[in-house]
DNA sequence: CTGAAAGCGCTTACAG
DNA sequence: CTGAAAGCGCTTACAG
């Protein structure tokens, strides 16, 4: 038997007789054959491998993400292949040294991957899909929930509960889940006929950064009864800096709404009443995605939107309408 | 200029005019070529792939581990490539997948992969690195602390401030880090002269497995003071069921120590007194480690041991001696 | 020191 | 439907 028709037995489309793959798949079977995906990929320039970039996961939103996200693509035939970089330099490195295994595309978790970085995956023919966010230049794919209805809705949630001196967390300036969240947030606010969030930079998406906000809470010139953090591990460093650092209580003296759900939010310690994002399908959307985009199947719209998660409510909101609560 | 010298100008140990060396890295730099690196392994034999294999990622020891790991192995010049799975047999799956690619060498972050999985990677001649942790059949490389050690130094640390009726929290039956801790702990507890530590059973490194063991303190035959946790995340579960579920207060009533020390421990929130591994040193023993293997340099050494690392106090142990504390 | 040639393990027109 | 042949982009003896 041919190598020729070895090989096309491995391929669904390829014309060969249906008893004589059935025989080569077989004996593959037994001796552990496979075909050696470097030799496949110098013919046919695809590699199946799929780029992963990460760097801040501090947040424990990524890591979940990630490993997922890696489960669910090698179940569809693909390889991940990592880069991860603590600086933006490093992390451009390390993007150019999986360039050079020719992935077939990319996925960016990170936060602070550059632009040109981007260009660089494009220009060796591999696509770049940004999850949960959109790329600076608003160029690459993009799977990402709908964050601006979030917003609202977190906005809706305090001022139904009768809160009325709103403000937002707001972290990297430069991501798209913060933007759309904070304008969802202040749009909605003011629909209601309520005076614009106040807005607390903490500049990034940690636990520490978070901290920082909430300790800077005292010098604000409005005391904010209700706030909507950018996302969960911020809120939760903004609430313990609110309880230690300001002695305030939560939801006590403020209410407090993170975003995301983790699975931290949810522990007794934190009890987090947030927005949940709908991660299930932000990955399935992702992973179908990717299979067109591998397959270089054209792919006419470049950003997919998820719906936009639901509020979970857990205790750090409090009740502030008259005659209830206390 | 032919192909082979092109080729030579990339090998540093190549006999090749160092003039034309530079000509050729020069050109080869404004032109962004690469040795395609699948042609190269082809010829090679050799892939500069080391697979990752990572599991449960609820333990943010972890993904913390998998990124720097990441960045250091690619600044060594490899390149990773993930198997992550939920459960042990897609993991097996994904390992096998991976393994088409040939990587120069595994490295396993996983709890879970079983032995027969490490025995493939053998056979297709990637040698196995467990990081963290022995396999269960003790073959393989292994990078790990001196975990009987901290699980001696908790034991004295808490004796030391006059704790009396230790426990200690047992994560996954068959990982070495908790058996190792264990041992420690209760053998520097019965030198000291006090009773065995009772075992509470978790069965998981997890903050849920943590909480459930918290709870079933009060169904213990003697009420613990001072209670050593298998690692971190545990811990800080445990604590979580001691005071809302239990009503009890950490250190007030009962002392905790954890293990790892991620970066959560230090947050007001938990403050968790833990040992520290000596993270640093154990990624560079991996990397180093990694680069002679890759390199198919013998190493004769099957498991690094690293140092203890230290313990860092912070507010979940009381000083319970007579005269001190209250 | 350099180049021509063989060969790594595949896929895919092309002939039969 | 199957096989022989060319070729993917490299490395490495071998000759010069």
């Amino acid at each position: 038997m041919s190598v020729s028709t070895v090989s096309r037995a491995f391929y669904p489309s390829a014309i060969i007789a249906a008893e004589t793959r059935r025989i080569v798949l077989e004996r593959a079977n037994e001796i552990g054959y496979r075909p050696n995906p470097f030799a496949q990929s110098l013919i046919t320039k695809k590699t199946q491998i799929v780029g992963m970039v990460v760097s801040d996961l501090t947040n424990p939103f990524y890591p979940d993400v990630m490993t997922k996200l890696t489960a669910l693509l090698q179940q569809a035939g693909m390889n991940v292949m990592l880069a991860s970089a603590d600086t933006p330099e490093k992390l451009d490195e390390a993007v150019e040294l999986l360039l050079t295994y020719q992935p077939d595309l990319m996925v960016v978790l990170a936060t602070n991957l550059q632009s040109h970085a981007r260009e660089k995956c494009e220009a060796v023919g591999a696509p770049v899909i940004f999850f949960n966010r959109l790329s600076a230049d608003g160029l690459g794919y993009g799977v990402s929930c709908d964050n601006v209805e979030g917003g609202r809705q977190a906005a809706d949630h305090l001022i139904d509960l009768g809160h009325r001196e709103l403000a937002y967390v707001s972290a990297f300036p430069g991501a798209s889940t913060n933007v759309e969240r904070q304008r969802g947030f202040c749009d909605r606010t003011l629909e209601r006929g309520l005076d614009t969030p106040q807005i607390i930079e903490a500049g990034l998406f940690s636990y520490e950064a978070g901290y920082e906000a909430g300790l800077s809470v005292k010098s604000l010139p409005r005391h904010p009864d209700g706030v909507l953090c950018a996302n969960d591990i911020l809120a939760i460093g903004f609430i313990e800096a609110l309880q230690e650092g300001l002695g305030l209580d939560v939801p006590g003296d403020v209410s407090v709404v993170g975003y995301d759900n983790i699975a931290m939010a949810g522990w007794p310690s934190h009890r987090l009443t947030t927005i949940a994002q709908p991660l299930e399908q932000m990955m399935a959307a992702t992973v179908s995605l990717a299979r067109e985009l591998a397959a270089e199947r054209q792919v006419p719209q470049r950003i997919l939107r998820i719906g936009p998660g639901e509020l979970v409510e857990r205790r750090t909101v409090r009740d502030r309408r008259k005659g209830k609560g206390a």
